[in-house]
DNA sequence: TTTTTAATGAGACTCATTCTCAATATAAGT
DNA sequence: ACTTATATTGAGAATGAGTCTCATTAAAAA
C-alpha cells in the first residue's frame, strides 16, 4: 500500500467515512498533477479514463480531502474554485497574471506574521485567508 | 447639482454612456450608505422605494461604478459579492468575523509594500489584489 | 452470508449573475 | 420643439458552479 493510498483511509476512518473507489480515483486524478484544476476538470479526466464517477461524487470528495489538508482550494472570486495537491506542501498564496493567466505561488513569512498582527491587534484570532495578486507583466 | 451627480455626469460621458435615472439612482442607493451590500440588496431597496429599475440594470450600473471607482466590489469567494461607495476613501482590504459576520476595514501600508515587492521580484507589475481575512473572536 | 448503513449517480434544483430582444427613453440634429 | 437615431431598459429566459434528493448500489459489520 503507497503512503498516500493509507493516508486516504485514515482521513476517511477518521471522518467515519468509507474507503471507496470514486474517492480513491478523485484523489489518485488530483495528486497525478501540480496543476490548479477546476472540479469540472478532475470530473472530466476521469470520464475520459472511464471511471464511473459523477460529478456530485467529485464535489463531495474534494470537500472532504479539502477539509483534511491533502488538498488546497483557491477560490477565483468569481464563483469559480481550483484545486491543488497538497503533498508536504507549504502554505503560499498565488500571484495571478492577467495577461497569460500563469499563476505562481508565493510565500512570505513577513506578510504572514503581518497578518496575524492585524487581526491581534483587534481582537481576533486568523482562521484562514485569501490573498491574490493579480498582475501583468513588466515592460521592459 | 451636488458634486457627486456632476461626478456620475462625467463619469458616464467619459463612458459614452447616457445620464438615466436608473443609473442616477443606483448611485444614489449605494452612496446612501457605507455598508457593505449586495446588488440584490440595492434592487430591493430600491424597488421598496417605488423606484422602477430592474436587477439587470442594477447589475450593469454597479459595474460601471465600479470601473470608473466609485465603488468597490468585495468578492466573497462563493460567487456573492458585496459592493461600498467609495467616497474618497483610501485602500483598504477586509476582516471578515466567521461567527458574527462581521467586516474590519484594516489598511496597513508595510503589507501594501511587501505586495508590491513580491509581484516586482517575479517580473511582475501589481494590477489589483484580493485580500480578504478569514477570523474568529480571540478568547479571553 | 446476511444485514445494516453509507455512498453513489442522475438529474432536479439553487442562486447570483448575465443575456436577449422588444419596448422605451435620451440626446442629437433640424 | 419635433423628429430621428441610437442607447437603455425590463421581464424573464439562460447560464454555470455547486448542492440536494432519493432510489439504487456497495461497504462493512454481524
Amino acid at each position: 500500500m503507497t503512503r498516500s493510498k493509507s493516508l486516504l483511509i485514515n482521513i476517511l476512518r477518521n471522518e467515519g467515512l468509507r474507503y471507496t473507489s470514486q474517492r480513491r480515483a478523485v484523489w489518485d486524478e488530483l495528486k497525478s498533477s501540480t496543476d490548479h484544476r477546476d472540479a469540472e476538470d478532475i470530473y472530466l479526466c476521469l470520464r475520459r479514463k472511464k471511471i464511473r464517477v459523477s460529478r456530485a461524487t467529485v464535489y463531495r470528495t474534494i470537500d472532504v480531502l479539502v477539509k483534511n489538508n491533502l488538498v488546497r482550494k483557491m477560490e477565483l472570486g468569481d464563483g469559480r474554485a481550483l484545486y491543488e495537491p497538497r503533498i508536504g506542501d507549504e502554505h503560499h498564496d498565488h500571484i495571478i497574471c492577467l495577461e497569460t493567466g500563469k499563476i505562481t505561488e508565493f510565500y512570505n513569512e513577513d506578510l504572514e506574521q503581518l497578518q496575524e498582527k492585524i487581526v491581534k491587534e483587534r481582537g481576533y484570532e486568523l482562521v484562514r485567508h485569501v490573498h491574490q495578486l493579480f498582475v501583468r507583466p513588466l515592460k521592459k
